[in-house]
DNA sequence: CGCCTATATCGATGTTTGTCAATATCGATT
DNA sequence: AATCGATATTGACAAACATCGATATAGGCG
């Protein structure tokens, strides 16, 4: 071990001119929970599922037409998109038969902010 | 299995005043490049350690400095940050014994920018 | 050389995850 | 009520993953 090194949320110098910008590290409940947000987007058919919805003419679309583009089952389809609204970045309303989802406004974004630098 | 897929990028409406903006649906390969940097993040460890690094005082640390403020093993710590490093989060130098880590800059960024809105 | 220290790799293990087929639920329509 | 169509849930299974202990590698130092 080079030197001691404390290793604590450090914010000894506010406004260093420096370039990279000395953030505080993430406490461990706030990577957990960055973590778990981060579960939900990494994966190919969500990420192609949540970019098709906010990509549709109406802001919404239901299972039935999100079924097909990513060439997976409906119930699988289902699953995705499940996980995707318990966390956060999709809203789920049933009008009759069909389910639609549209994207939650701002919510990717207010992750990504999370995201260390 | 992939099969066919059609789903062309949409772009009717170039500057549509709507609010959402209307971004394009991420191609298959897009969304598995995508969801492969994501995944590399999307451990709270991963994030712990990413953020830790960030926050160093001179942008580096070693994998001494790294072991005790997770609480993890040794051979743990190294392999998340074997993660990182694949996945162009991290740079490793060797200066003698010890292995230093520092920030890619702005390959977070560069992730996040690419997440659908 | 031989030892110590820091890091990486390996092998094993328990857990999580993505997927599907089968089935259940629920609304609409006849 | 009987049925059909859209969606959700369940159960199962294989693949991926996080973690550890043991071991290997390799640099520094006596």
């Amino acid at each position: 071990m080079p030197t001691a090194l404390p290793l604590l949320p450090r914010e000894s110098d506010d406004a260093a001119c420096g370039r990279p910008a000395p953030a505080a590290a993430l406490s461990d409940t706030d990577a957990t929970d960055l973590a778990r947000a981060l579960k939900a987007l990494a994966d190919p058919t969500r990420l192609r599922l949540l970019s098709i919805v906010a990509a549709s003419p109406d802001g919404e679309a239901c299972v039935c037409d999100l079924t097909e583009p990513v060439g997976l089952s409906q119930p699988t389809v289902s699953h995705h998109l499940k996980v995707l609204t318990e966390a956060g970045f999709l809203i789920r309303s049933k009008r009759g038969t069909w389910a639609y989802f549209r994207v939650v406004p701002g919510a990717v974004d207010r992750i990504a902010a999370l995201l260390p630098r």
